[in-house]
DNA sequence: GATGAATGAGGATTCATTCAT
DNA sequence: TATGAATGAATCCTCATTCAT
């Protein structure tokens, strides 16, 4: 028999690769990275132990790869680097878009968050961190001046609280925070023509 | 010598009790609870592992112990169960006492968000949160009824998001977070006479 | 294409059976046999893992391998069933051929003395090992005895102490040891008239 | 009951840390570094595992502490930076000093042998290694010098090489190699007037 | 003949916890 | 009260070897 050709080789590889990202993402958020093992996530995606190390070079570069798998998501949707100035219905949708993406990536950001708490595994990110909030904050910046706020960077600094809080609430309580209701005040309190 | 009396012995014990409580927290706080080992906080408290467990029955509870001195001492600051309506004035009162105390206690309060996200651990402080959190939400949802707010309820998730982001905001970066800024912002949008 | 012939299937195999055992003797006598991993091997060669081991039952065989072809390489240098004395002069080409040799071998030798040392492995060639040692032991004393030495058993002892030790010091710092200055002086001392 | 004091402990520790130390050379040197387990050699000094990172930080230091402590014992004995010449009567015992250690310490030099094969470990060593041998080396240097050998540097390689090649024969068959009539030659050869 | 994904046993190491003193 | 030696279960990781294609 003649061996795999490469493209199914790399198929496999591919989508191995992933099973393992998906099944580390779903324990990492929600038990922590410390208190996963590698054993379990080997066994709740089916495969051995020594695989996930053909894939991964060890445990942090697991949660690296996850980590930064989540992010190039989020720089896909946003495209942060977008030219020109947001109007008021493009703010809307921004603020839309973004519980959107947060709600479909609930675990993700439950681990983004849970790993900004623990200073070394921050660091893995701290970098691809930076290049997602820089643009956005960037982008509120020069909504919030056109909109003549009185102090625009504070005012990004408030929205920018409020967007966190709102997320940690929802993301801690995804089934009673009433998230539907507290976007539609948001969008009204920063959306309509003063 | 003279024999150590009973409460000699009661001051010993309660101050040791304290210290490890303490370089717990420190350490805890700096590097995450799995990230820190007894022997660590040992070494740096200057006591032996054996003495630790002679005051914690085991890692975890300290944790608790911390944690739980934490919440008490923001109960005995704010007295939650306080009858009667915030007027504006109290409630700028309110706000800057909660930013002076989450100063004062940055570490507790970082370990506090950490542990938020680690459900095992989390679950040791459940209900103690639980009692901190439910009077000041009520307090708050009592003061935006009595303020004419027109939906109270979704006023005091905004509200509350917006201080869980910008504590959380501040906790991040505490040497570059404007916090002085952005709390008399607060204050100015929400202790003031409509 | 015309399929090919038997031969050439057998010259292929022929080749890359050495190709491997060329790599293995590479890194076996460079990082030692534990600290070489199959993966290695194969990478060097540029083949699979799984074709390495159809070559060769495992690891250990690979070795055996490698150690019996230098062994052979070395009977078929000095046939030590060569009947009759050494004279002075069959001395003196005797032991330059043998550091030739060694010169030649040196990854080999280097290999050959680490596994000295691992009981384990040097079972694998005890018997081969001493079909080498046994005749050239005898032809020494041979020698020795012809030479008139008071003791010829204890100068064969001498003898053979001291070209292991040339080789050894040499082996180890192949680049800064006068290795043709000592080889004189072994001849003068060995191969003179008395 | 009181606690041990820090001389008890001290002892507990030192005797502990020999322990550790005589099984792992019996172990290393019987069956090689990499062939030998941690556990082997907790099992067989009768502690756990983990007492022994108590001792040692890694597998390796536990080597790297084993052949300091053999370099240690030689440079004890031999005091290679005396000062002055020898005479033929002191080179006399100070061959048979080193062949009297030689067979104290079989399994360390056994051991010191074999790393010196393992590049990686050899590491380990290589500064203390040259400690002990530079002035080994400048003493015999010196001797041959004074007893008028025609050409001081070669003898002292010459010399060299026989006595690592008996050390090195007599260490891999300790029961039958004539190690004291090969010494005997050893001295009639090198230790009287000529 | 050839590939490399997959396995699993084994090994080094960590650390909360116990215990003799 | 206080100490730190001692334990052992759990964890990360490696690697020889197998096997489907």
């Amino acid at each position: 028999m003649s061996p795999r050709t490469e493209e199914q080789f790399e198929k496999i590889r591919h989508e191995k690769r992933l099973l393992i990202m998906e099944t580390g993402l779903e324990l990492f958020a929600g038990n922590g990275f410390d208190n996963t093992s590698i054993s379990q996530i080997a066994k709740q995606a089916n495969i051995s132990k020594g695989l996930l190390y053909n894939y991964f070079e060890s445990k942090e570069e697991l949660l690296e790869a996850i980590l930064n798998k989540g992010i190039d998501d989020m720089l896909e949707v946003f495209d942060p680097n977008k030219d020109g100035m947001l109007d008021t219905s493009e703010m809307e949708f921004f603020i839309k878009e973004t519980f959107r993406i947060l709600k479909e990536n609930r675990k993700f950001w439950k681990l983004y968050w849970a790993v900004s708490f623990q200073p070394l595994a921050f660091k893995l990110i701290e970098k691809r961190s930076a290049e997602l909030y820089a643009p956005l904050s960037k982008m509120m910046h020069d909504y919030f001046k056109a909109s003549r706020f009185a102090d625009p960077v504070v005012e990004t600094y408030m929205f920018g609280a409020l967007l966190d809080g709102i997320a940690l609430n929802f993301i801690m309580s995804p089934d009673t925070y009433p998230i539907d209701k507290v976007l539609q005040e948001l969008i009204n309190r920063y959306c309509t023509q003063k």
